[in-house]
RNA sequence: CGGGGCGUGGCGCAGUCCGGCUAGCGCGCUUGCUUUGGGAGCAAGAGGUCGUAGGUUCGAAUCCUAUCGCCCCGACCA
C-alpha cells in the first residue's frame, strides 16, 4: 500500500525506481541477496506479457517444453566463448543428500548447453528438423550489483532454442523472433525499441549473431530489452548435433537462441512512470479501469453503489479488466493516490453528484490532475472507456518515441560526441573496430548498443578515428 | 573483490561518544466514534531476545573481541 510521496526523477532517478516498484506492489526483497520475490500485481504484468508473446511464439510454430534447472558443469567447458562468458556468474551445486557430488551441478544461467545435449539426441536426419522449442522458466547468475527487475540473481524469462538445417533459415528465424520482440515492445508496452545488430564486444557468449531491441528510458541510458542469438555451428559442434540431409551426408545443425525477461517490467517502469507512481500500457495492466465510490452517509451509499455495481458489470462484460475499490477504511483522496501509484490507466469516480446527473468522473494516469479529468455519461461508458484505453496506449507510445527521438543526436566530431552521450544517445558512423568502442567506452562510459538495420546507403567515416565507416551505431549509456 | 555506511516493534529513525530506573518517537496495525469529490480526526490498545556469540561490569542497546548480514560507490551481465 502506497504511504507517502515517491522521491522524484529529477531528484534520484536510480531512487525513484527502487521506491516505485515497493510501493506499487510490484516485488519486494527476498531474503537471499540479490533475489526478488515477485508479488501478485507484478506477477499478473508478467502474465499478461507472457500471454502475449507465448501467443507469438505458438503462431509461428514454436511449442513449449521445460528443461531442467542442474546442468552438469562439464557441459559449461564445450563451448570456449560460453564458458569464458558465463564462469564468474554461475551458482554451482557441490552437494546433494549430505553428500559431496562427484560432479559439481550448475544452476542453469541459461540453457544452451543442456538444450544442445538433448538435440544432439533427438536431432537424427534433416526430417528431424526444424526443432522449434520454447521455455518458461527462471536462471540464475550470481550478480554482483542487483536491483529489482533489472539485475537479480534469480530472473524469470522464456528462453527459445532452435535448431535448422542451413544457415539462411537459422538467420531468418532470429530475424522471424527479433520481430516478434519488437512489436510487442512496440504494440503491447508502448516502448519504441530499436532494432540493430550488437558489436562484437557486446555479443553473447558463445553466438556469431546477437541482435537486440534497445529502448531509451526516462534518465536517457539503454536498456536491452531482448536479444536473439545466431550461433552458426558453434553449439552444434560443441554438442555434437548432426543430421543427415537429402543426400546421405552428415551435416552440424545450425542453431538459435532467444530470449526476454522480467526486466521487460523494469523498462516499463523507466519508460513510462512519473512522480506519481508507475504508469501501465492499457494492454497490459492487470487492472485497466478502478471504480472508486464516493459517499457521506449509510443512504448516499446505497445510491452510490447501486449506480457503482451496474457500472462494473457492465464493464466488465465488455472485457475491461475492471476493479472495484470498496475499501471503506480509507478516504477517496488516499484511494485516487493509491492507485495511480500502481499505475492503472483509467480511474471512475462515482460520487452523490453523479448520481443525480447521470455521469461519472474520468481521470486518465498519463495526464494526472485536472487536465486527465473528465466528465461522461454512465450510459455509454463502457465503450467510452474502451476508447479512452486505446488513446492512453497511443498517447504512451508517442510520448516515450518523442523524448526517444528528441534524445537522439548525430554528433559533428568527436568532442560532441562526448557531450551527447552525457545526456541522451549518440547516432553516428563507426569503423566497426574493438579499439575505438573501446576509447568511446573509456572516455565516456558510453557502449555500442546496436547497429540498427535501417542504414543510410551513403558510407560515411568514423566518428572516432575517421576511417571509411559503412553503418552507424548507436552509443549511449547503458543498464 | 577494493572503498564508504548501517543493523534497535512491520517500516523509518532517536538513544551509543560519556554504561544506570519500566528502551523512546513518527508512520503503519487493532478497536470504537466522527469522517470520505485529491494522501482524514480523536480516543483507547497490541507489538521489541536492541543482528548473533562470547567477554568486561553490581549493572550493557551503549565498552571490548569475534562473527553474520544488508545498503551505497568503482571492473562483467538479460
Amino acid at each position: 500500500m502506497a504511504e507517502e510521496k515517491l522521491t522524484t526523477r529529477s531528484e534520484n532517478f536510480s531512487e525513484w525506481y527502487n521506491q516505485l516498484v515497493l510501493k506499487a506492489d510490484l516485488a519486494d526483497y527476498a531474503p537471499v541477496r540479490g533475489c526478488m520475490v515477485v508479488k501478485p500485481y507484478g506477477w499478473t504484468l508478467w502474465e499478461n506479457i507472457t500471454a502475449a508473446l507465448d501467443k507469438e511464439f505458438k503462431a509461428t510454430g514454436h511449442v513449449n517444453a521445460a528443461f531442467p534447472t542442474l546442468i552438469p558443469m562439464s557441459f559449461f567447458e564445450k563451448e570456449k566463448a560460453h564458458v569464458e562468458g558465463f564462469a564468474p556468474e554461475l551458482a554451482v551445486v557441490t552437494h546433494g543428500g549430505g553428500e559431496l557430488l562427484e560432479e559439481p551441478l550448475v544452476v542453469r544461467p541459461t540453457s544452451e548447453t543442456i538444450i544442445g545435449y538433448m538435440y544432439a539426441k533427438w536431432v537424427k536426419s534433416w526430417r528431424d528438423l526444424p526443432i522449434l522449442i520454447n521455455q518458461w522458466g527462471s536462471v540464475m547468475r550470481w550478480e554482483l550489483r542487483t536491483k529489482l527487475f533489472l539485475r537479480t540473481a534469480e530472473f524469470y524469462w522464456q528462453e527459445g532454442h532452435t535448431a535448422h538445417s542451413n544457415p539462411e533459415e537459422a538467420k531468418e528465424e532470429m530475424f522471424r523472433i527479433l520481430d516478434i520482440y519488437a512489436n510487442f515492445a512496440i504494440n503491447e508496452a508502448a516502448l519504441p525499441v530499436v532494432k540493430g545488430t550488437k558489436s562484437d564486444t557486446e555479443r553473447f557468449a558463445g553466438a556469431q549473431i546477437t541482435t537486440s531491441i534497445e529502448g531509451m528510458m526516462q534518465d536517457k541510458k539503454a536498456l536491452q530489452s531482448a536479444t536473439s542469438h545466431y550461433f552458426g555451428q558453434n553449439f552444434a559442434k560443441a554438442f555434437e548435433i548432426q543430421f543427415v540431409d537429402q543426400n546421405n551426408t552428415l551435416q552440424f545443425c545450425e542453431t538459435t537462441s532467444w530470449g526476454l525477461s522480467t526486466r521487460m517490467i523494469g523498462a516499463i517502469i523507466m519508460t513510462h512512470g512519473d512522480d506519481q507512481g508507475l504508469v501501465l500500457p492499457p494492454r497490459l495492466a492487470p487492472i485497466q479501469a478502478v471504480i472508486v465510490p464516493i459517499f457521506k452517509t449509510a443512504e448516499e451509499k446505497a445510491r452510490v453503489m447501486e449506480v457503482a455495481d451496474r457500472i462494473f458489470k457492465e464493464l466488465k462484460a465488455s472485457g475491461i479488466r475492471i476493479k472495484m475499490d470498496d475499501r471503506d477504511n480509507v478516504s477517496s483522496g488516499f484511494k485516487f493516490n493509491d492507485w495511480e501509484m500502481r499505475g492503472v490507466p483509467v480511474r471512475i469516480e462515482v460520487g452523490p453528484k453523479d448520481v443525480e446527473k447521470g455521469s461519472v468522473a474520468l481521470a486518465r494516469r498519463d495526464k494526472p490532475g485536472r487536465e486527465g479529468k473528465s466528465f461522461v455519461p454512465q450510459s455509454g461508458l463502457d465503450s467510452a472507456v474502451s476508447s479512452l484505453l486505446v488513446d492512453i496506449q497511443a498517447a504512451l507510445l508517442k510520448r516515450a518515441t518523442e523524448f526517444r527521438d528528441s534524445n537522439i543526436h548525430e554528433p559533428k566530431d568527436y568532442d560532441d560526441l562526448k557531450t551527447i552521450v552525457s545526456d541522451g544517445w549518440a547516432f553516428s558512423y563507426w569503423c566497426e573496430s574493438k579499439e575505438c568502442e573501446a576509447k568511446v567506452k573509456e572516455d565516456t562510459k558510453a557502449t555500442t548498443r546496436n547497429i540498427p538495420f535501417d542504414q543510410p546507403t551513403e558510407t560515411g567515416s568514423c566518428i572516432v578515428c575517421g576511417k571509411p565507416s559503412r553503418r552507424k551505431v548507436y552509443f549511449a549509456k547503458a543498464y
